[in-house]
DNA sequence: TCTTAGGATTCTGTATACCGTATCCCTAAT
DNA sequence: ATTAGGGATACGGTATACAGAATCCTAAGA
């Protein structure tokens, strides 16, 4: 009798329940990258709490859980700020990045499954359509995509775990330099090296892709930084 | 009168202010690495609040906290518990540990300067110290601290940051499996390698003794399978 | 006019009380 | 012995209150 007590065959006790925190977290986080909270933003409990209709409570530890994830710095007493990412951030978020994808790969192209791979080839394949037909914004999607799945080949929670938020920040910082670049060819080699299950060309094909990555984005920054002018 | 508003060259407004839910969170830590809650052990709000003697809120704050530390493991409405690390958790934390103290190396033998080093040879020779006087909680200590100094001469935050938590971790599991290893002469050489100046050395000697380190653990949790009687 | 000292305001940090509900545990009936 | 109740417990969340820090505004003074 908890909901639907007369659906016969719905023995879904209550699966897809989400504590509330979380679900403020990921609106949040969203608001975030999608630029309706800027860089400098402050993070007001009762503001946001009014405006979601919850109390206090969830929409804290949501903004600490941002905390963690790098999204805001919270100063003692002073509240929670969306931060600005800096030069030196942005290439420690590479520094990092680089060295647990080139493990993740490394752990995938010995550890993945035939389905798995299928599985991703299929991801690509949609970047590719999305490329062809001019969706930028699935295209962002698809990247973003494509480095999940690769994470999740390497079988490894813990990697999952500590490079998810850091692939979120790098994402955030990628739409707001632009448009999303054309990495299927990037991509496809990359994999066909995992597939190849050497672990060797997995990781030589993972750390050439960031550091071309990092390229890209040191390029939009400069630009950028020349052209302050929105 | 926050704190002594008599004393005259006090002008610290309030520079080490913490808020409740750090230090209960740093207490609870502590309690879960000195095995005052092994694992399994069940963290009650109303328990620890009451025992701590602060309300619900910061208790529950800092069960976040340590849930994204991997400390504690959450249920949905059922709470918090302490986790177990399992065989397969052990060595997924030695593999991003490698990875990131890798780079963290590679960029130290880079950037420290003359002063960083003189400060973390001054705590190599603390741990030569704590051996040579048997004191085996000071050589835990002092190997923990030298895997701290290491990782702050790479001049990278977030690498700092993301490393922490999985240190912490790793900490309590070598607690757990016994007597501090002598690594003075190991982590005499890896630094000395970091001193020289050469990110390829000091790669190499980082991967070394983390490789050695996971030798030692293995071979401690096998015994602890083999012998589970305590 | 610029500076500065108050003073009002805002917001965080924390406490307290309370409700609904999921879970767990114990007991009693079959 | 198994199973169905039926509390007891504890989490998730709401509402409210309040002290103190931070900030902002304003008005008096140099």
């Amino acid at each position: 009798m908890s909901r639907q007590p007369d659906a016969p065959g719905s023995f879904d006790i209550d699966a897809d329940y989400k504590p509330l925190r979380d679900r403020v977290r990921d609106e949040l986080r969203q608001r975030i990258i999608d630029d309706v909270y800027p860089a400098g933003t402050r993070l007001v409990e009762t503001e946001i709490a009014a405006q979601l209709g919850v109390s206090r409570l969830p929409v804290r530890e949501a903004i600490r859980a941002l905390e963690t994830e790098g999204f805001v710095r919270t100063v003692p007493r002073r509240g929670a700020v969306v931060v600005e990412l800096s030069e030196q951030d942005v290439e420690e978020l590479f520094d990092v990045r680089e060295a647990l994808e080139v493990l993740a790969s490394q752990q995938a192209a010995t550890r993945a499954t035939k389905a798995e791979l299928r599985r991703v080839r299929n991801a690509l394949a949609r970047g590719r359509k999305a490329l062809d037909a001019g969706d930028r914004v699935a295209l962002g999607e698809a990247n973003e995509a494509f480095h999940d799945e690769i994470l999740k080949l390497s079988h490894n929670v813990l990697l999952q775990t500590v490079l998810e938020p850091l692939q979120g920040r790098l994402h955030w910082l990628l739409r707001q330099t632009g448009d999303p670049h054309d990495l299927f060819e990037e991509h496809s080699a990359w994999f066909e090296a995992i597939a190849s299950g050497s672990p060797d060309l997995a990781a030589e094909h993972a750390r050439r892709h960031a550091r071309l990555n990092r390229e890209i984005v040191r390029k939009l920054l400069a630009e950028r930084h020349q052209a302050p002018s929105a």
